[in-house]
DNA sequence: AGACTAAACGGACTGCGGTCCGGTTATATT
DNA sequence: AATATAACCGGACCGCAGTCCGTTTAGTCT
């Protein structure tokens, strides 16, 4: 799948950790979920999560690179899961649906996705040189891409891909859940409404 | 226009500001501009800011309030060239053209100005709480929202307004131009391509 | 078992944005 | 001119993310 550049399977891990690397690494991702439970995501700062999992701040970063990586790491489940629901699960939104159903249904999971795990989807793009290195972002890229295609878009289709996957940016749209009371369902409606316009035959 | 907390018109500061306030601001003003010139906006840091304009650092932070602030302030010029150009000038940006070819033009005055200062824009939309504090977003967001309207857009014009201004984020064009070597133009057509479809009648 | 080595460890250190508060000074008032 | 006061000034200070490097240790080879 997404290649990450530390381990992150639970069991697989296999032949190239250390033993002590890979109990701290449990030791920090439980931290980790620990200290969030307690503060929230913005309460938690590096020195506080090395001291609470007992490891040196050096080993924090060792293993995750920055603050951005770890909080990527803490997604990385429910991450890998909504991508193979899109690529791989039942329709609307894998495969077997019309293109158009499956990006209105892409969107509508992208958002709750995005409403569900709030603070930490913030975090996790932070990575101060450009939110998109996310390995995933260019996953969605590419499959709005290939829908659009798919849908008979005659234009400019990567380029477009972008601007819709703007339209679906975490800060935008916590900014209106949590701050204009949108409703996440009104956000569903007009994205439908978006891309059903930009992908509707002149 | 934009009401911005800090005095910032060259000569019309009035009856509000002490003279050595008003003289620390000009330094600042003019420090920053050589700092940027010399190191790119990354290289200004508030510290180094303080020392070459000889005063403390607390005065930089009561004057523009954080980093963003000074962006802004630094910013504020041209910014506000731009909107009066779309809001008071010649057509087809300024009134006068049809609503879908305004906002055409719209779009394309906005890629020019990201482009044009690009770090500087960047750096000002930092400000730690969101970028959707930055007084002219708001500008920006109802003047596209009138546009749709005026071009008999019949749904939820305000969230499309801020969907389509969400393909317009300087952190994406610039991602866009810099790391992908798009051509601005491509990004203007591009731009005309989205408004088009979404305005145009079932 | 003992020695070797590459990897992992930890915490002091840096540079940053931002805050705080005691001292200073411009301006208005009498 | 003397006084009062509100605004301003400066730089020590804080918490943060991220780096560096001397030390320790797990896994391997003989």
């Amino acid at each position: 799948m997404t290649s990450i550049p530390f381990r992150s399977g639970p069991d697989q891990a296999a032949a190239a950790e250390r033993s002590d690397a890979a109990r701290n690494r449990k030791r920090l991702l439980w931290a980790a979920k620990e200290l969030i439970s307690e503060c929230g995501a913005g309460g938690l700062t590096m020195d506080r999560l090395a001291e609470r999992a007992g490891v040196g701040k050096g080993t924090v970063f060792r293993r995750f690179g920055s603050r951005a990586g770890l909080m990527l790491a803490l997604l990385h489940d429910s991450e890998v899961d909504f991508q193979s629901r899109f690529m791989f699960g039942p329709p609307p939104l894998g495969p077997g649906a019309p293109a158009l159903e499956r990006l209105v249904a892409f969107g509508a999971g992208r958002i709750a996705y995005v409403v569900e795990f709030g603070d930490l989807v913030l975090a996790a793009e932070d990575a101060s040189r450009g939110r998109f290195d996310v390995p995933a972002a260019a996953l969605w890229h590419r499959h709005i891409e290939v829908l659009l295609d798919d849908a008979g878009f005659d234009a400019d289709s990567w380029l477009m891909a972008g601007s819709l996957g703007a339209a679906l940016d975490p800060e935008r749209l916590l900014d209106l859940v949590r701050r204009h009371g949108v409703a996440p369902e009104r956000l569903v409606a007009s994205w439908r409404d978006l891309v059903t316009r930009v992908v509707r035959p002149a």
